[in-house]
DNA sequence: GCCATGACGGAGC
DNA sequence: TGCTCCGCCATGG
């Protein structure tokens, strides 16, 4: 699980009131594409590690969700809307304004 | 060891 | 804008 690490440490460094994106995650942890393995990662250690996991969300700005989960969108809805984050009548947020984005590193959206 | 599923993303229609 | 299909990797039966 080392390197999940990484996706944990990321996760873990999401500031107050801002939210981040599975992709964007995997970018920052150095697995390009793999979105998907950091949703599964999050899912098995969200409830036995100190995590933010409610301030990652998917590309579409929604709350993702499962079945098994049952409920827990309300939760991370509720915990998004105590940070500040604003939901709109879709349930969903505006990235362009929430989506975390390091000061400044290597990364850059466009040019 | 193989098959099916999954907190996703991006492109196509 | 919304829905569908494909791809990628890890986990569980």
């Amino acid at each position: 699980m080392s390197k999940y690490d990484a996706i944990y440490a990321i996760v873990r460094e999401i500031p107050y009131g801002q939210v981040a994106t599975y992709g964007q995650v995997a970018d920052l942890a150095n697995l390009p594409g793999h979105a998907r393995l950091v949703g599964y990662a999050l899912f098995r250690v969200a409830p036995d590690a100190d995590i933010p996991w409610h301030r990652v969300i998917n590309a579409k700005g929604e709350v993702s969700e499962s079945p098994v989960r049952y409920g827990s969108d309300h939760l991370q809805r509720s915990l998004l809307e105590a940070e500040g984050v604003q939901f709109n009548a879709k349930g969903r947020v505006n990235l362009s304004r929430y989506r975390w984005q390091k000061p400044y590193d290597h990364e850059t959206p466009d040019s």
